[in-house]
DNA sequence: CAGAGCATGTAAGAAGTTACATGATTGT
DNA sequence: ACAATCATGTAACTTCTTACATGCTCTG
């Protein structure tokens, strides 16, 4: 039976590498940032629940890649978490994992495509537009300049592929 | 408090939308086929673990969104599951639905890109790389021509996403 | 001074994961 | 006869979700 311990080199989850990400892109970070960061994703995935973080910083800091320090400068409490080296190195790891990387994920629209056969044609094609709509309507997210150019070109591919298969739809 | 219980009309999840979808497709299957046809996904969300399919097919019966009979031939035990009327109407809702169609889901790769300034450029370039690779040598999933033609579109774009990330990156 | 947003967290429940457990059937 | 695969399912555990709960701080 595996134990989750706070040696063990399991590897990291997407939610545990990207929480990582983000502390080691803004240097320190609380887990309400994180939460934040996590929220401005288009994807339901990165649903930036307070349930979901808070015990996920909490498991970081136990298996030692986070150290929290107390940073509160007033009556209200401020948990501020940063890397560390271990941290680092996990993150590094995680970030060059080709098997987790190139996986294809999950895809809601993918999905769907898979099963079109099985809608008519008008319904087919009025899917594709609608989806269409939302994702040029999809509002860059964050105030950081890389993510959004990265953001852009994905947008920028999706409607490329969603124009094919409209295409492809006649 | 929101209690799941037999009539209620809540949104599929992408899994039971995926189980419907197949049965849809090949009329009857059983548990243990539907469970296949996930494990053929180039995705880990489609794991198809018995531990994720054989309670959610009990699920959806218990929702009388399937009917199942017994189908066995032999001394093995088999259990065939169909459609119902609602089932029909639920996956047709499920597939038709824009909000769910259009969030971004969940992408290993893009994940890692917008971290991508955080690893230096030899990194960065022998990342994508090898992501690349791994790619093309997806094996084309299933006997189902269909899928088939969407997981080619899917690879193109995905490929071709890839060449113009490597070039921005120099 | 009220309301939005910052900041922490927990409790109950849903739905996955891995691993186990059992046995029938088919192909070599 | 043996292994692979078909076929069913469960048990323990992990980790998410929604909803609750609390209180501080800033802005209009």
């Amino acid at each position: 039976m595996h134990v989750k311990n706070e040696s063990s080199p399991y590897p990291l989850t997407e939610l545990e590498g990207g929480a990582l990400g983000v502390i080691q892109r803004v240097g320190a970070a609380t887990a309400y940032q994180v939460k934040e960061w996590f929220s401005c994703s288009p994807s339901g995935y990165w649903s930036g629940s307070a349930g979901a973080v808070y015990p996920l910083m909490q498991r970081l800091e136990d298996r030692s890649l986070l150290a929290s320090r107390n940073a509160s400068e007033t009556k209200r409490p401020k948990r501020e978490f940063r890397l560390t080296p271990s941290g680092e190195l996990a993150f590094s790891t995680w970030m060059r994992d080709v098997n987790q990387a190139s996986d294809a994920g999950y895809d809601p629209l993918r999905t769907r495509l898979a099963f079109l056969v099985s809608l008519d044609k008008p319904a087919a094609r009025s899917l594709l537009d609608e989806v269409e709509l939302k994702t040029r309507a999809m509002a860059s997210p964050l105030d950081d300049d890389y993510v959004r150019i990265i953001h852009e070109s994905w947008r920028t591919m999706r409607l490329a592929w969603i124009a094919e298969l409209k295409q492809h739809l006649g």
